[in-house]
RNA sequence: GGAAGGGUGGCUGAGUGGUCUAAAGUACCUGACUCGAAAUCAGGCGUGGGGGCAACCUCACCGAGGGUUCGAAUCCCUCCCCUUCCGCCA
């Protein structure tokens, strides 16, 4: 959510920014600001009139206690009383139109992110590795898992639907192997606090972090008790410090989470794709960071480095790019995305997003710190997948893929998966 | 699922219709005393909104939302959460 005195003392910068996005931001920024000026005129009045009932209603106490007739005054309150009511129910109105119309603002693109409209603007940052060659013709992961035995598409479309997937044996085994590695790297050599969250969230923590209100159609959403599966492990660990006022040395923290997550993908052109890359349900180890304003930006430069080093780790080819501002997420200021290359698809397949909200998130669950001036500040939220796992499954069995069909395991995952070779 | 008890400032906790401007304690900050510290004493010390160039003024907030009333932390209704016990259960 926006500095509403962002809008109202730089309208022309913040409509500026907002058109990297979308150019039809602007009108909805002099929409708020027509609400604004209106909320405020109808709040000052109220609270004259309150004032005015605050006095006369103690004067009846008095009057009262020294036996005096105060019916007349009691008539009179009531009046003020009925306008408190009218005058209110405008200013609370205006207050909610503005506070939705607000939710529904996408953060402002940092002042560093790359203009652009599409994702074919958006900058390639670095390259590691390179990609590898086979002197065979590499397979995909669907043949290869299916074959090995390790990937059933056929039975998660049998207990659940499409876009579901049941690991077996070794495949799960996998599975199970990279979250260990994955958590063991950021944990102990990363400095992160692992967090295993709720996986079911109220409503109020998806407002936290962006997924709502605009975006619930992407969300599975129990009725029966008006909780959401988590789309990302961001929510529930985000979460953990809202409506706080944490203290200067508790930060920054840092929250490494292994959870699955759950995505609708609701009118998602790509939901057809063949395989594991895009799913309703896929495993990630998601990387929080709660920080002071000044830091977020170094931050997000470290937080993109620990999830590189996943992929350096195993020996997997990746390039980093930038989001440019048409590109860029609802409720971020500046995104680095990782994508692996996967040589049974020949492409590259992102598999970690790292982002810098600034104090979008923080500010939509009121999660604050106390400065050394002991002045309460918004906290800057950052968080990047460290990685998700399907993708990085993906990338991982058709890297290293063998000419007899078998899948020679990357050294770093051995002792996690208790052998090196699967087939 | 059933029963009971709760939810008040960073924390403890008083307050059952009107000087509540929420007592008191504690923690914290400043000052005094002291060589210094402790103890003691004095003062300060919540969040958000609105107005003002400003010192400041003002409104709201006692789990949330409604209601009753001239007036609600206090009375009524609905909901949420927590604790304890019982039942069921991995």
């Amino acid at each position: 959510m926006l500095d509403i005195r962002l809008l109202r003392e730089t309208p022309d910068l913040v409509k500026q920014r907002l058109a990297g996005r979308d150019a039809g931001l602007m009108a909805v920024v002099d929409e708020i600001l027509r609400i604004d000026a209106a909320r405020r005129a109808a709040e000052t009045e109220r609270q004259a009139l309150q004032g005015d009932r605050n006095r006369n209603s103690k004067e009846i106490g008095f009057g009262r206690k020294n036996g005096e007739d105060t019916s007349a005054k009691e008539a009179e309150v009531k009046g003020i009383g009925q306008r408190i009511d009218q005058i209110g129910q405008e200013a609370d109105a205006a207050d909610q139109r503005q506070r939705e119309l607000l939710l529904g603002l996408p953060n402002l693109p940092h002042e560093g992110c790359p203009v652009g409209e599409t994702a074919e603007e958006n900058p390639e940052i670095r390259r590691w590795g390179e990609v590898p060659t086979f002197d065979f013709e590499p397979r995909d992961h669907v043949a290869l898992g299916q074959a090995l035995g390790m990937i059933d598409f056929e039975a998660g479309a049998k207990i659940t639907g499409s876009a579901f997937v049941v690991y077996r044996g070794d495949g799960a085994r996998l599975e199970r192997a990279l979250i260990s590695f994955l958590l063991d790297l950021h944990t102990r050599e990363h400095g992160y606090v692992e967090i295993s969250p709720p996986l079911l969230v109220r409503a109020e923590a998806l407002v936290g972090t962006g997924q709502l209100p605009k975006f619930g159609d992407q969300v599975y959403h129990c009725g029966e008790d008006d909780l959401y599966l988590i789309p990302t492990a961001e929510v529930p660990v985000t979460n953990l410090h809202r409506e706080e006022i944490v203290k200067p040395e508790q930060l920054p923290i840092q929250y490494a989470a292994y959870t699955p997550c759950f995505r609708r993908e609701a009118g998602s052109a790509g939901l057809g794709t063949r395989g594991l890359i895009r799913m309703h349900q896929f495993d990630k180890v998601e990387l929080v960071h709660i920080v002071k304003p000044e830091e977020s930006m170094a931050v997000l430069e470290a937080l993109t480095g620990h999830a590189e080093t996943v992929l350096q780790r195993l020996g997997l080819h990746y390039r980093v790019i930038e989001l440019c501002t048409g590109d860029l997420g609802f409720g971020s200021a500046r995104t680095y995305d990782i994508e692996v290359w996967a040589p049974g698809q020949g492409a590259y397949l992102e598999v970690s997003s790292c982002s810098n909200f600034g104090d979008y998130q923080a500010r939509r669950m009121n999660l604050r710190y106390k400065d050394e001036a002991g002045k309460n500040r918004f906290c800057h939220t950052l968080n990047g997948s460290g990685t998700a796992l399907a993708r990085l499954y993906v990338a991982l069995v058709e890297t290293y893929q063998q000419a007899d069909g078998s899948l020679l395991l990357p050294e770093v995952l051995r002792p996690y998966f208790g052998g090196e070779r699967i087939g």
